[in-house]
DNA sequence: CCAGCGTATTGGTATATACCAATAAAAAAC
DNA sequence: GTTTTTTATTGGTATATACCAATACGCTGG
């Protein structure tokens, strides 16, 4: 009848002791910014506990945003979160050039195509109208942030294309082609990474992340860009100011 | 020398197989909002794998937002998503009130307090002011959508606890107490749930969410409320619209 | 009709093991 | 000193198994 002694109730999940211990670890800054943690094997021999019950505290870790993983390369500590106040401006990139964010963009693809019916709603334009899109990865310090798509209506940036595009795009529009950004339609969800999404990233397949989708006006009130975001979740935090509107 | 046939390189992980399944069964409309998905078990034997594989394809489901978990009774199709316009009014029960989403809040704790660092800095007051401090959960058709926890400066809503306060907290202070809001600051981050607020909303802890984070001013500027929402990522989309400042 | 009880089901946790492919580090060849 | 090859490490995938606690459900007795 003796009761295996202090046995009541109070059983916290193994992995728990290894987030705890991980978080106050990366709080307190004794392990700085892109420092590697251990290795799901080395974990598991440390806290005594399976590999794949480390691998579970790991998990928790990068869903808490304080851990990401490289694939198989290791895990590392997430660098501090990237504030884009939304309300401000229309561009990531104007944005982050005025601070010392070390921004660089990489253009992964690029080509003349069609509007589809769901682009050519957005784009408030028929169906196969001409559109350039072009994909990029934005890095921040060499460290990938996220990666956008973005569709242009043809017509108002010829030969745009032959320009750089290794730089803000709505910067390129007002310059060269004198059309100005005057306001945006944005949108945010928590979405999973697709394949090529994490390639790109450096992230593992189903990973979390944060949609942001923006349709560019022009001062007539005209769409003339549309673009979608994808961001590492761990990284990104979207800031704006609302005024209430009349009731 | 011979290969065994078909061996080349397309392994595809085997809980690819079932995430495409219900991917199209979920979009094609085959199984309809809140439907329950077979268990891990029985997904394991209808597609010859094991538990743990097919617990990683639902996994993987809900990271897409197609699917979520509901402890220990199983997983099903998530509802459609829910667009709130943050830069249109700075409550989203005045938001959700006027179209039929069946909004309904549960108080699930309340109490006086006084700032701490962190929401002092928040509200613009001294540490230690006296604060009313409350948590609630927001329903849509039963269904929990995201748990709030506000902060509502004292001295200007005496007697605030004596209200309901399962209904628009911002439409009491203004018609109770004559301050309307007149402008929010507004934040966006994704991370994970903590184990209060998991139970709340029915969903595993470490699960993943979007925090919405807002400061709500009256017509001086004057910060008087400070609320905290963390939404179910599935559910939630933001939507806002701005205008290019001066630049 | 309903409250109470036992039982089956379900997801959450955990272990031990295995193989693979991508990466990184070390060794060898030039 | 540089390039190539080998080797070790790492995360990703996968299986089979086990126990637990919360939930759902059917049965039973009032």
């Amino acid at each position: 009848m003796s009761l295996p002694d202090s046995n009541f109730k109070n059983k916290e999940p193994a992995f728990q002791k290894v987030i705890d211990h991980f978080r106050s670890q990366i709080r307190s800054g004794a392990l700085m910014e892109h420092a590697a943690l251990p290795s799901e094997r080395a974990l598991g021999d440390q806290f005594s506990i399976s590999r794949m019950t480390a691998r579970r505290a790991l998990l928790a870790l990068e869903m808490e945003g304080l851990a990401y993983s490289s694939e198989r390369r290791g895990r590392f500590v997430s660098p501090q979160r990237l504030t884009y106040d939304i309300s401000k401006t229309v561009s990531f990139s104007e944005h982050a050039e005025d601070d010392a964010l070390g921004l660089k963009i990489e253009l992964v693809s690029k080509e003349v195509t069609r509007a589809t019916p769901v682009v050519a709603a957005k784009l408030s334009v028929e169906d196969g109208r001409e559109l350039y899109k072009y994909t990029r990865l934005f890095r921040l310090k060499g460290h990938p942030a996220f990666v956008e798509e973005e569709f242009a209506v043809a017509d108002l940036f010829p030969d745009m294309f032959s320009h750089n595009l290794e730089q803000s795009t709505t910067r390129l529009m007002e310059q060269e082609y004198n059309i100005p950004p005057h306001s945006g339609d944005i949108s945010i969800r928590m979405r999973a990474l697709n394949e090529e999404e994490s390639k790109l990233l450096g992230l593992p397949t189903y990973h979390a992340g944060i949609e942001l989708e923006q349709v560019i006006f022009d001062s007539s009130g005209r769409a003339f860009c549309y673009g979608r975001q994808i961001w590492r979740g761990e990284l990104a935090e979207f800031t704006a100011h609302a005024v209430v509107r009349d009731r």
